[in-house]
DNA sequence: AGCTCGCATGAAAACGTTTACGTTGGCGCT
DNA sequence: AGCGCCAACGTAAACGTTTTCATGCGAGCT
């Protein structure tokens, strides 16, 4: 028994398929008596409208595409849990494709998608304004997110990666370290550059006099644990470590404590995103806060919003507040806002 | 300028419309050269065929949906990874529905992917074979993620809790220790009955004369850090205490430290699922390790597989293996290899 | 009473593809 | 030379909707 269609509808109702789909799809011009007569025809066949014919003629998928780099780590779980809950309150399917590298791939991705979704939300390194141009038929609508392309192109949502630097570098100095370091982020991404150029600017400004010093990571926890051993490996150990990211933090947490060197007494140590990790490691770490559920939240409801409106709404730049939360793994307990 | 259609390459190329379908999905009975032709033609219009008119037709969308829980931690964020990777090695395309409370959601989650995907992967509680029956067009392949439901309704894929937990009690039992106490997980769910199963078999059997303690969680942090409290506040001590998940673990070992009990001195503590953070904390996490990402690509993989061959293959009931994994929470360091 | 207007309804086109089925032309075989 | 066959290609139907347009019908107005 095939499912049934349309027409089973319609004559199980005895009226015209347009009369069904006038009144399942609640556009009126249809007695209330034949509407209901069509509803329990609809209901007794267990009539799903079929969602491919839908499309063809709509022109409406009501799906978005999420795109986003390979989904290792508590940040992206919380990005998606945000997204698809906002998706699911806007009646909006969510279709993810995470893990390309490359350009190419990430091509490719984007052209899978065309015609599958009615808008795509894009966080990747590898994605600019050219990319943009030349893999996408400028009708799709696009919020980027943590994107370096600003510019009237298309929408952007970004976390204040600058600012939640340099308020916690801030911070750092007036607890009282002076050497402060940097744990980086993998080169080319903008959030991890984003947040050195933060570091750079709070060292010159606060603390013009104290040595720079910058290891390399990539994000994960195991950058970070090789990036805690090599700084205490050096001449001049840093009085307290910024890590770009709160895994990359973790991680350099468990290689202070395999070198029995005690944070925050001998070291102190911040991070960055406020993942729900952060407070259950010892100590509970210092970190920036930024609300990622929320942020893939607003994302979403900022490209509903664009899908809904073909308007063409000059482009948003928004970008999200962070906080700093204080906890134990830096000298000081004085919270400080900012949004 | 719309996008261009299959009508549009069939004119530039001088060709009919069967002949640019016939030559772009390479089914043969075209010439080598109107091939070259056409794919020219193709190429020059960036003609993407309408996935929603090929749907329509060919009755296949290309997309598998998947349908989780409230996917927060790390566990699902492993598992949608592993299930995105493999989704993309076969040319498919990943819907993900989660957060479903209630049955009725669930149904409506369900309802809703009706004809937007070849196949479904479920992980929930709420799905069983009568749900399954009652909103699923049985044609619909499934594949049952950590499912009671066994039987020959439908495929399942499990993780070995039951094998993993006893394993695991044993393990705790072995290197000394008497009373081992549960936190277990939320009543209802499949995964945490079974590993309180584990347990309370692994008890009987190892320590019939040990007392049992079973205190409440629900897989989150939070609840393990509550429940860590709980154990500490009770009269007579557990001397080792095996988590449900790694992420009330976790959780726990925050409130042990808080409390100043020291693991694995004071008390030993053990989780179950390895998931990446479980080596960062300090001590690291003695665990049962399951290859999360290996258990959504496995899922994947079985359902790809029915999708394919829609042949009536008797339903499949998988159970994947699991591994002790001793790092630092509790007194051995023997590793014990099990699959 | 006649006319118009509005409203419920039906018929049919359109969306972009795949595919079953004809039609053509060339070639090999007898 | 005639016959048939096969490969290449075109025509058109089909998929299940939505939507435009036409149709009929009853009511209200003059």
């Amino acid at each position: 028994m095939a499912a049934a269609t349309i027409k089973d509808v319609a004559r199980e109702a005895r009226v015209s398929v347009a009369s069904v789909s006038r009144a399942l799809n609640g556009g009126g011009g249809v007695t209330a008596a034949t509407s209901a007569r069509i509803h329990a025809a609809a209901e007794r066949l267990q009539y799903i409208p079929h969602a491919a014919a839908r499309m063809l003629i709509t022109r409406r998928t009501h799906t978005i595409g999420a795109l986003l780099p390979d989904l290792y780590g508590e940040f992206f779980s919380e990005l998606i849990r945000g997204i698809d809950l906002a998706a699911r309150a806007h009646g909006l399917h969510l279709l993810v494709s995470s893990s390309h590298d490359g350009e190419a791939e990430a091509a490719a991705a984007v052209r899978s998608m065309q015609g599958r979704v009615d808008g795509l939300l894009i966080l990747s390194e590898r994605v600019d304004a050219a990319f943009l141009r030349a893999n996408l038929p400028k009708a799709l609508p696009v919020v980027l997110l943590n994107s370096a392309v600003s510019g009237p192109s298309c929408h952007v949502l970004n976390i204040d990666n600058h600012g939640g630097a340099v308020a916690m570098v801030r911070h750092l100095l007036q607890t009282g370290h002076r050497r402060v370091a940097l744990i980086a982020g993998p080169s080319g991404n903008f959030d991890a550059s984003e947040r050195e150029r933060g570091y750079r600017e709070a060292m010159a400004r606060y603390a013009p006099r104290a040595p720079l010093t910058v290891v390399a990571g990539d994000f994960t926890e195991e950058s970070g644990y090789r990036a805690g051993h090599e700084l205490l490996a050096q001449a001049e150990r840093p009085q307290a470590v910024f890590a770009a990211n709160d895994m990359m933090a973790v991680g350099c947490l468990a290689a202070f404590k395999d070198a029995g060197v005690q944070v925050p007494e001998d070291i102190a140590l911040a991070g960055f995103d406020d993942i729900p990790i952060t407070r259950y490691v010892t100590p509970a770490l210092t970190t920036v806060r930024v609300r990622i559920a929320d942020f893939g939240r607003l994302a979403l409801e900022r490209l509903a919003d664009v899908v809904e409106r073909p308007g063409q709404e000059t482009p948003s730049a928004d970008t999200l507040g962070f906080e700093i939360v204080v906890r134990d793994t830096c000298g000081g307990n004085k919270p400080e806002k900012n949004s």
